[in-house]
Formats: structure tokens, C-alpha cells, sequence
DNA sequence: TATGAATGAGTATTCATTCAT
DNA sequence: GATGAATGAATACTCATTCAT
């Protein structure tokens, strides 16, 4: 019953962010969606931009988990640097399919002038940590082009957005085997070794 | 002296959008910076939105004329669709570079919820135009990869605002010719036919 | 052509006025449903205020003239002061039922505080004259009861807007003779002497 | 202490509605002459017409019981409907000569446009319910005139506004007894049957 | 912890009026 | 007389935040 207020006030603020964003939501909206009184949101947050940063650092590594985990079972079986990274992006896209209000909150966000660029960076960090590892393992093994690491980085996280814009936009592919190898493959091309 | 005023307050909003965002920008301060009254602006813009879209379709256009334009010229010389792409990534950069607050503005606000979507499809089919013609014509070649033109589309967008951000984070890259031909590597591999 | 833009702009402010208040109808509507720049109103009407009241005093007088021209026509016939009174009364309920636009300013700015209080007395004067000298007339012949003059005009005015709202609210019976000769009971009894 | 805010900005917008007008009355003057915040007032009332019409609605209120509450006391007594009425007319004279205030809101704002015309139904409704009452009651009793029941209710209206204009304009025949036989005869005998 | 009434600075927008052409 | 771009004071309303209970 403890955590229940702040949680309910975090998923109020996700829903309502990513519906009417950052700006057209009121935090009494948010406490009034969430059940509790207005003031009480700031029990639990500074401010109403402490509330997205931490709702945007708790996404983010929550999503960072969930890939890290799936990937570090399969890591011990499975073998090559291209299986791994195919298996990285699949994982990327599904949790975005799977979550879609997330996935939109994602997108909205990532960018946004509302998340302070420390959090940002912090993410960013976080999440990218085994996507750098990754990438340095492929280089080392000739398998990846020899690309500077913040380049291939940017452009990573480039092309998971417009993958995830893309399924979005046309939902229906989203579980097509044709379009999912499409994009992997648009991803893996442009950083593998010639 | 008709246009004045008008081009005033596009000039000002553009810079303070850029360095305060949009919500953080007062209409009283636009008007302040361009040197007129607070109603000047409502009288050449419905509102502070409008405004807002009419910069970013503006902006939009002159950089799509740009390119175009440099591209014509060469297209009738020019071989292969590699070499025509090739001409459009570094003629995109070079805007961007030489163009830093409008290339604020875009990463800003290209995919930002304060511009409607309406304006947004109007831009994208407007500046991916020539895109769309390149990529169809690639593919009839054999030259480039029989992906969906849309996926492909977004993937080209994703590539090239990761690629401003890179150089926009290190500026002393941007005229280095082995990191421009990184990037146009990252984003010709991605597409090309195998 | 010299009075055409004046009278364009009397015109319309009447049709707006009625239609959206006084204060809800801006000098810029009045000036494009007459088809006029915005400053041209200014250079006939010191002001909106200026306006409102030329505007009341030119429909009060109208209706004045209206009534007392066709009252002086079948004064020397006519007999009696009842005889008179009906006919007064009736045509005052045919202009308001021909003058539906120029009625429902009556009633809605007879009380207003937008029409100084200056013009509401000289319109009151012009208007009542004729009656002032009618009821008085038939008190000398103790037709109609003896009570304060100032009370009975206020009386005549208030039961004539209620008929007129009356026979706004229910336009079927406008033509009715029945309703008609009702409304004149009504005015007539109250004053009539016993 | 709870009710001391809502009750004070009613009080405080009554007197400047009356003053001043309502268009002429800024809720930041309301707000400051009730002794709170300006954004109080918008907490207690969703716009400046909502606190317009719930003024309306209660003082409408207020004078509809004070005048059946007494009307109540005395009917158990009291003898036929001319008795009634006359009762009706003095408490309700006496009432506008007692609240000279909330008698000038009358005055200006129950034919106002500003008023929605919902309120004004409503109003209507509640306040001349007993007169609708009396009314029928009369014609059954072959004491009043069979005039239709709605013309009858706005020439009441029409007569009771004319009534209180002329006591507001000569306040030292308000107490004056031949002036209110007077007033009331004016009323009655439009109404009684012949 | 939780409440929700109260705050008051902040802001987009309106609009009567002016004046250079 | 006529124009209409420009003015800038005025104002309703919002909303993050506080604090007494």
C-alpha cells in the first residue's frame, strides 16, 4: 500500500505525457487520474520535471534489463557477433511492440528539451553500456566496420528509433518475418565489415 | 519594409525556439527581440502554433531547394546512383553545418508533438520527395536493396539526424574527410543491394 | 456613394450587435461585413461607444416618426383617446413585428449599460413624448385614472416590451387577432380609469 | 470559514457587477476587493459566467423565498386572490426597496445577454412559480382575466420591472402609501377580469 | 503520509484606436 | 475620405507549488 500512490501517480504521468505531452499535462491531472490529492505528487517528487526524469530513468533501465537479461541467457549457447546482435535488435523491437505506450514514450522523449541532458546521458549510458560492448567485440573481431565507436553509437540509436517509427506506423507488420529481416538487416549492413 | 516584420519575428522565433523551446518561449519575447509590438504577431500569425508551423514548413523548404538544386545542376553530368547519393548525404551535412540553428531546429523539432502532424507529413513528403525518387530509381537499377520504400524512408531520416548529432557534438569532425566518409558509409552500407 | 459606407457600417453593427452583444462584436467584424477598412469606421464614429448610441437614437427616432406619422394621418378622424391608444399600441406592435432585427436591439440595449444614460433619456423623451401627451389628455377627460405620470410611462414601457417579447417568443401569434386584442387589454385596463 | 472565500467573491462581484457592469468588471478587481488570490476565484467558479449565473441563480433564489415564505404565513389567513396578490406586490416591492443592490443586479442583468439563457429559463421558472400559481387559480375563480397564461407572466414581469425603476428613481415615494396603492392598482387591473 | 484550498506570477490572445500612405 | 498594418494596454484563465490541517 506504500508504493502504491507513487507508482499509480507514474502511471497516470505515463499515460498522460505521452497523450497530451509534457506540457499539456497538468500535475493535477495526474493526481486526479491517479486517485490521490494534488499535493501529494509532491511527496514524491520535487517537481513535476523531477517526475518525468525519474519516470524516463525507470523506463529506460527497465528496457535496458529486459534486453540484458534475455540476451545474457542466449549469450552462454549462441555464438557469433552477427546472431548476437541479431538477437539484440529483435529483442529491441519486441519490447517496443510489446509496450507500446513506452515505445511512444521513447520516441516523444528521448529528444525532448524537458528531460535534463544529465538524465539523458545517464540513459543513454545505461542503455547503450552493452550495445558499446558489442560493438567493440565485432571490431576486435574484424566483423564490424572500424567506424568511430560514438558514430556507430548515434547511428544505432538512429536506426532502433526509425525501426520502432516505422512498425508504429503500420502496426501490421510488426509481426512479419519479411519486414522484421528487413529492418535488422537495414541496421546490420550499414555497420558490418566490407 | 512590408515583409520586415513578418521576417523579424520568424528570424527571432527561430532562435529563442532553438535556445528555450517552444514552451519556454513567450510570444511577448519573440515580439521584443524582433522590435515590434506583442500584437504584431497575431496579426501576421493565428497564433503562437501557427507561427511555429510556418517556421518549420519554411525552414523545411529552403533546405529541400537547397539540396535540389545543387542536385539538378549535377545531375546532368553525374553517373551512378551511388554518386547522386553520395552528393545529396554531403550536400545535407554541409547544410546542416553551415546552417547550425536551423539545424537545432530540426532535430528539435522534427519529430516534436508541438508541430502537427499535418504539418509534418507536409514537410516529410515535401523534402523526401527527391529521396523517394532516388531510392525508387536504385531499385529498378538492382543498385539498392528491394526493401518497403517506407521503412527504407524512416531508416534514411534516422541516419541522417544521428549523423548531425555527431557532428553537431564534435564540431571539429565535421570537415574531417575520413569521418564524412564514415557516415555516408554507415548510411549508403544500410541500403545497397548485396 | 457618399453616405453608402456609413450607412454599410450602421448596417452591420446592427445585425452584429443583435447577434453577438455589444461586447462581443469587435470594430474589425463590423468593418469587413460592411466591406470596409477597419479605420474607415473612425472616421465616421468617434468611437464604438459613439457608434452604439447613434446607432439606438437613429432606430428610436425611426420607430418615433413611424408611430406618430401614421397617429397624426388618423388623428382628425378618429375619435376618442381609447381609439387613439389602440391604435398607438398596434402600431407600435406592427413595427416591432415588421422590425425584427431593430426589435431585438430594443430589448436588448434599451437597459444596457452600453448606451449611455445621456441617450437613453433623450431617445426615452423623443419616444414617450407622444404618449405623455396622450395620457395626459385622457386624464383631463377622466378616461384614464388619475395615478403619477412618470409611474404610468414607466408602465407603458414595460408592458409594451413584454408584448413585443412576447409576441418574439411566440411568432405564430403575432397575427392573431385574439393575442393582439389581449396585449391591448392588458395595457389599456391597467391604466384605463374606474 | 470554509465558505468565507466563495461567499466574499460573490459579494464582491455583485457590488462591481452592479457597478461597474459586467464586461466594465475585471475578475482580478473581484478577487481583490473579496480579499483573495485572483486564481481563488476560478477555483471556486469555472469562468466569469459561471460566477454570473450562480450570482443570478441565487439571488433569484433568495427573493423567490423570501416571498413565498411570507406569502405561506399569511395564506392560511388570508381570503381571496386580490388579497393574495396585493401581498404578492408589496413584498415583493418592499424586497427591491429593502435590497437596492441585488435590485439594480435585477434590473441590469435579467434581460442581459451575458446571463446564458438556460440560467434565465431556470430562473424564470423557480422564481415565477407561484405567480403561475396565483394566476390560474384567479382565472379559475373567474377573478382574473382568461388572457393567455405566458402573456400574462411577462407583462407581471414587464409591470414589476417598471414598478421598481420608477421607486428606484423616486426613493421618497417607495414608502409612500398612495404610491404603492398606486403601483399595485396599475398591476391589478390589467390582470382582473371585467 | 496525505489532503485540497489557496496562491499569484505568468501567458496567449484580443481589440479599440492610430496614422502614414 | 479611405486604407490596413501596427500598436500595446488590458484581461481571463492556468498551474506548479505550498502549507495548515
Amino acid at each position: 500500500m506504500k508504493k502504491d500512490k507513487k507508482q499509480a501517480l507514474l502511471d497516470s504521468a505515463l499515460c498522460l505525457f505521452v497523450e497530451q505531452g509534457f506540457h499539456g499535462t497538468s500535475t493535477a491531472s495526474i493526481a486526479k487520474k491517479a486517485g490521490v490529492a494534488t499535493g501529494t505528487l509532491f511527496h514524491h517528487f520535487a517537481s513535476k520535471e523531477a517526475l518525468l526524469n525519474y519516470l524516463f530513468v525507470t523506463i529506460k533501465q527497465e528496457f535496458a534489463n529486459n534486453i540484458t537479461t534475455a540476451l545474457s541467457i542466449s549469450a552462454d549457447i549462441a555464438g557469433g557477433v552477427k546472431k548476437e546482435a541479431q538477437l539484440l535488435w529483435q529483442l529491441a523491437i519486441d519490447w517496443a511492440l510489446l509496450n507500446p505506450i513506452k515505445q511512444r514514450f521513447f520516441l516523444q522523449y528521448s529528444l525532448s528539451a524537458d528531460i535534463s541532458s544529465e538524465t539523458r546521458h545517464q540513459a543513454m549510458n545505461v542503455i547503450l553500456d552493452f550495445v558499446v560492448i558489442l560493438i567493440e567485440k565485432g571490431q576486435r573481431q574484424g566483423i564490424l566496420a572500424d567506424f568511430p565507436i560514438a558514430l556507430m553509437l548515434e547511428n544505432c540509436h538512429g536506426q532502433y528509433f526509425a525501426a520502432i517509427r516505422y512498425f508504429t506506423e503500420h502496426p501490421q507488420w510488426g509481426n512479419d518475418a519479411t519486414q522484421r529481416k528487413a529492418s535488422f538487416e537495414l541496421f546490420w549492413r550499414s555497420m558490418e565489415a566490407q
